[in-house]
DNA sequence: GGTGAATCCTACCATTGCAGTATAATTTCT
DNA sequence: AGAAATTATACTGCAATGGTAGGATTCACC
């Protein structure tokens, strides 16, 4: 109950990954993957979506990868929980498209699970991916870290 | 994602009709399930739930039926839904006894989801069964209530 | 003491969503 | 040509969820 997806965590790793790296260079799957211990396969399948969806962009073939589309700063978790997951219902009556409660919004439950989901949205909207990226930088200060001083580095090593 | 269970709708549904007829009476299932649009085997055993946590009180053979332990203003969301559901956590890692995840604590979106879960608990401790009962009153002025002030009605009032 | 109304207990089942794997096509750089 | 990468699609195993089923037990009342 009111579990988030796993697909979700693992977009918001990989996006979390991108802004740690943000800049010109691509970043190929593979090395998110490692870095965040995401199953390859299925980290791929998530970052299309992203990519579909805009949030990132992507090249392909030999020195391809994926990189964010825009400043970390400017994207909000809200986006990508969105992306990933279309809109979200904490109850299926908040659906408007629903209409198998048998009270139909004449429920006094409603409020309730509409007080659920902006509480819960709130918190998507007022995070940035740049504080989420900032926050895993202090958390784990021994991770390898592509800030914008780190740009410059030999051919290869993205 | 970030779904609320459907027993656990019930649940509160139950105990809200449970607060609409609170008084030394008492409420069989049926009626509950009726009122409510619950399935009836379905709905005796998350009453089953809610007795064994000692939210209900339940009374065996004919003439039986359950009503609320407590006063309805002294019950709190949040105690029918940990009823149900136990501890909840929108995610695995921030389950102390969960140590799947790799980085297990060092991560930087363990925070994400203690606001996200802080977020939805406060709404759930604010919010009392009486305040349900209260707006349901006011949603669904048509269907049939049993306050103390309305006990003493021509039959057939409400 | 039998009968019907009610709770209680336990097992079962069907569906669904989720996490992950597999296979292969396509693009691109060298 | 060949390696590296994204893209597309299909499939699988598993667990949770929502609900059903059958019966056992308890109790009031005639």
């Amino acid at each position: 109950m009111l579990k988030v997806s796993q697909r979700t965590e693992y977009a918001l790793r990989a996006v979390v990954e991108l802004a740690l790296r943000y800049g010109p260079g691509r970043v190929p799957a593979r090395e998110i993957a490692e870095a965040q211990g995401i199953p390859l396969r299925f980290l791929e399948q998530q970052l299309s979506v992203l990519h579909k969806a805009g949030l990132v962009e992507s090249f392909r073939g030999a020195g391809g990868g994926c990189r964010l589309a825009r400043d970390p700063s400017t994207i909000r978790v809200s986006e990508v929980v969105d992306v990933m997951e279309g809109p979200f219902y904490p109850m299926y009556c908040l659906d408007p498209t629903d209409h198998t409660c048998f009270q139909d919004g004449r429920c006094g439950l409603q409020e309730l699970w509409v007080d659920v989901h902006s509480a819960i949205r709130d918190v998507f909207e007022r995070t940035t991916v740049a504080a989420l990226a900032l926050r895993h930088r202090r958390m784990a200060p021994d991770n390898p870290v592509w800030s914008p001083e780190d740009l410059f580095r030999p051919a290869g090593a993205n």
